[in-house]
DNA sequence: TGTTATCCTATTGTTTTACTATGATTTATT
DNA sequence: AATAAATCATAGTAAAACAATAGGATAACA
């Protein structure tokens, strides 16, 4: 029942992007640096990010992403979804359910479909101006 | 974020058992046609089961395995979690709680556990019997 | 004493994960 | 115009996890 790299890494690299100036591109190299992540590995999930229409490239030197909506207008679900794929327990449940033989006399179908609500449920209502209100929360202790 | 088959196929094991006489020994053979699923690999899964003390084993011929407590007393999330590992979504939340060099200034781990409230939430308040109780439902439908 | 079952451990093939590597393309700056 | 800094695209790879298979030892009923 993990999340791998990929949708965790998506997420604080939005977050990153989120954190600085508004409109200014922030390269990757930077990201990397700051999060201390490969930055050919986000290389690769930024691009799905950037298919996906949640960021803007500028390509050329001096270029980067920029955040293509406000960050109230992010769930962290969209973004886990976008890079991990669907986030259903087993494949019968979720959006591309599929349908499998024993589907009419199948009761742990019902408890996949219930995780699946409850995961979807947190994720669907946590925005990526939430998260940026706990980071401020954070570093107002320290 | 998928539950592999060894959680699922203990979920169906339990099951099966339990749908049969009480006290009257099941062997792997008979599940493993009923079920569908490979002798050999339910093997390894209910070895598990043995070891937590959630069936007991009848060795030899016409041997098989009973369960332990009364269907009620097996909660989805024990039989998950014993056969599967921790169901967390990452490493840093859940039982055996790691930390990371980042956990002081870490926004996302607030989602990680909220996730794994959720998932566990829903775990643990569904038992063997409402699994029995559901079952008997579909039936009556047909 | 044979048959039926569990028990135990090792091995294997496949898929997924988490990167790494190479090179092409684009664009701001010098 | 040349250079440097960036994204873009795709291929390769090592390790781990997953999903079994395989083979034989042990136990007990008949």
């Amino acid at each position: 029942m993990r999340i791998s790299t990929k949708g965790r890494y998506a997420l604080r690299l939005m977050l990153d992007i989120a954190m600085q100036e508004a409109d200014k591109p922030i390269s990757i190299k930077d990201i990397a640096k700051r999060q201390m992540i490969s930055e050919k590995y986000l290389e690769q999930i930024i691009s799905i990010l950037n298919k996906a229409g949640y960021v803007k490239s500028i390509r050329g030197a001096q270029g980067g992403y920029v955040l293509r909506r406000k960050p109230q207008e992010y769930t962290v679900g969209m973004i886990l979804r976008t890079t991990e794929g669907s986030l259903a327990p087993v494949e019968c449940v979720g959006e591309e359910a599929c349908e499998c033989d024993r589907m009419a006399d199948c009761v742990t179908q019902k408890i996949w479909q219930k995780i699946n609500d409850a995961v979807n449920d947190v994720v669907d209502h946590i925005t990526l101006e939430d998260l940026l209100n706990w980071q401020k929360e954070k570093q107002d202790e320290q």
